[in-house]
DNA sequence: CAACGCGTTCACGACTCGTTTACAGCGGCG
DNA sequence: CGCCGCTGTAAACGAGTCGTGAACGCGTTG
């Protein structure tokens, strides 16, 4: 099932690499630190790269159940993703807003 | 499942050397005096460098068997680790706490 | 028996994480 | 222009996790 791939693949965004399975996403090898939510966000948002996910589809996935209504939790953390992700690859714009729909990971920053 | 490796492999973290099969840890040649379990840890730790382990998998490595609920052991020897490892190579932070998942050894302290 | 070493457990303060709240900025529309 | 819904993000908050000194249990040694 799905389920499986995601702990299992890996996924990579120029010197990004993301490593489920090993709890860690790494920038050149070393790894970034992320909370577990981050990083299930993050997972989420690149194993459907250059799609648009809606933000119900997106909490769905990473919290196990659709978003009450609002919940700004998501936005928080796409929030501190890009943060963390903008510190360590500052030439990449990895995560799109999509306003009205949801976002969308973008492996090569455009 | 690592045994052989953990039994005859050595390791090496700047002016540390781990010696797994004399039962010994070295700081400039000369040993640290870690107790069985502390060595044990690190040398779990020293043989999946880099990697974050989870609570689960060191426990399970070293004790033989899976954690019970709020057992801290684990924590007690990673502070007993770092206390000795502090001491002996105050320039160097070689185990790393991931919150909620559990500890990272990184051999040139970063 | 007393002293010791080691592994484990306990206690409590400090810190981290996920969530919520608050407020600012932006764009569309009347 | 003012209003409104949506998003970005800093700050606050409570629950839970971690760090660590101390106490404890127990086998070993003198």
């Amino acid at each position: 099932m799905y389920e499986d791939k995601g702990r299992t693949q890996r996924y990579r965004a120029g010197r990004l690499e993301i490593r489920p399975d090993e709890h860690a996403a790494l920038v050149d090898g070393r790894p970034l630190s992320l909370t577990l939510r981050e990083l299930q966000l993050l997972t989420e948002l690149a194993s459907h790269a250059e799609r648009i996910m809606s933000r119900e589809e997106l909490y769905e996935a990473v919290w196990g159940r659709p978003p009450r209504r609002s919940d700004r939790s998501l936005d928080v953390y796409v929030s501190r993703l890009r943060s963390k992700l903008g510190d360590a690859l500052p030439e990449l714009t990895l995560i799109h807003t999509h306003t009205g729909i949801g976002y969308r990971f973008s492996p090569d920053g455009a």
